[in-house]
DNA sequence: AAATATAGTTAGATAAGCCTAACAATTATA
DNA sequence: TATAATTGTTAGGCTTATCTAACTATATTT
């Protein structure tokens, strides 16, 4: 049975190396940071993860997670986001309340618990902010997606999902009032400052970098995106 | 804030000294068996639960809860059987399988979380073992009722709840066809044995004094039971 | 009241997770 | 390539919650 804290550093490694980057590999110092410790700390508990065979690591060397290690990983994340849809949809929280909330309730174990929650929400797809959901085998939807960042001037896109799942951020999308699968255009990108200007229904809107790298989009030329899908 | 043990405490302090005796305290010795651990952890634990104001205690005395220890303790309770209500009454789990899940659920802190719990489950009176559920402010309902061995010969009662939440015991209870609310008469208790004959619909049950001692009822002639109800 | 039994305490250990501070290895750069 | 910067490791400490073993206080019984 894995701890509270050993799910942590499981869950971190799923997303810094498979939902993040491209390299299926990180650092101690890039791990420390993710989860708010110091590399001294990292570096025990890397060490105690593969003498379980959940990491793969040598001294100095990069952590990757072993098979067992991703699959476990996946589970918390699997919980985690099925929480969250729990909490959203029968109990009304708001899609910036409900990541701190399933910080906890992903580290209740039971399958049979996890698995009938899944069943009571009709096997949703995807959480309040446009994650995908793994399955009970813990395989998951790699959707076909890019940033606001990487749009084109001109062309047409769907939002997906958001990247950073702060409260902060989510009460500021709210606010300019962009919701999942609203449809928008990318009407200029500024070269001095990279402000991006997109047309949202009958509004015209400026975003930061900062911003539009945090929200994923699907744009209009793939919207067959569907059949772009892997599994991880 | 409380930690995973400290709450498992102070719950069983209002265990053994709000519902199971009159007396109002307890000794180290007995909340070591009912926690399973050794007295000499309890002692340590104990003088930090004192430093928190949590309890009332001096070296070689009994303890008792502070109402502050009482509150929190209650409040733990109020978590633990409302998600017990949840999982029985939303994702259709057993009465028997519900109180180990309900024990890693009832230590997720949030008050809005178990608020819009409460609310979403339609504000219940008890839990699926007929235990009534704290309210928001930690106040509960104690129900007048009795063991069915303080039961005379002769007398109808109907049942209300079990003290045991063992999945043995309660897998026992459904085999045998018991379910809250049914109404028993007790036609006859025998001295030698203490085996005590119910009758129940259509059934005549003989059943153990292990087995009498875990089933609560409200006798017939105190069926106005709601007016007695104070609160703890 | 003395002897015994029960109940409770203390001291010293252990394991998990974290820290700081000092050091070592690796990588980048002048 | 030598030096500097970055990255990672080790040693030693702290806290929480637990244990065992030895001891002490209180309660019961003769």
């Amino acid at each position: 049975m894995l701890s509270f804290t050993e799910e942590n550093y499981l869950k971190a490694l799923v997303q810094l190396t498979v939902f993040e980057e491209d390299r299926p590999e990180v650092g101690v110092n890039k791990l420390a940071e993710t989860l708010t410790v110091k590399p001294a700390t990292v570096s025990d508990m890397v060490r105690k993860l593969k003498d379980k065979s959940l990491v793969n690591y040598e001294k100095y060397g990069k952590i990757s997670l072993t098979k067992k290690g991703s699959l476990a990983g996946m589970m918390v994340i699997r919980r985690h986001r099925l929480w969250e849809t729990f909490l959203h949809n029968k109990l009304d929280f708001t899609w910036d309340e409900v990541h701190e909330l399933a910080e906890d309730l992903e580290h209740i174990h039971s399958k049979k618990l996890i698995n009938r929650l899944d069943q009571y929400l009709d096997y949703p797809e995807f959480d309040p902010h446009g994650d995908a959901i793994p399955n009970s085998e813990g395989e998951i939807m790699i959707p076909f997606r890019k940033t606001l960042s990487e749009v084109n001037e001109g062309e047409k896109c769907r939002i997906v999902a958001v990247k950073d799942n702060s409260t902060e951020f989510l009460q500021y999308v709210d606010k300019i009032g962009l919701q999942m699968q609203d449809e928008i255009t990318v009407t200029a990108k500024e070269e001095f400052d990279s402000l991006t200007t997109i047309q949202h229904k009958k509004n015209s809107l400026v975003v930061s970098p900062k911003f539009a790298d945090n929200i994923f989009v699907i744009c209009a030329k793939c919207l067959k995106a569907k059949e772009c899908n892997c599994y991880a």
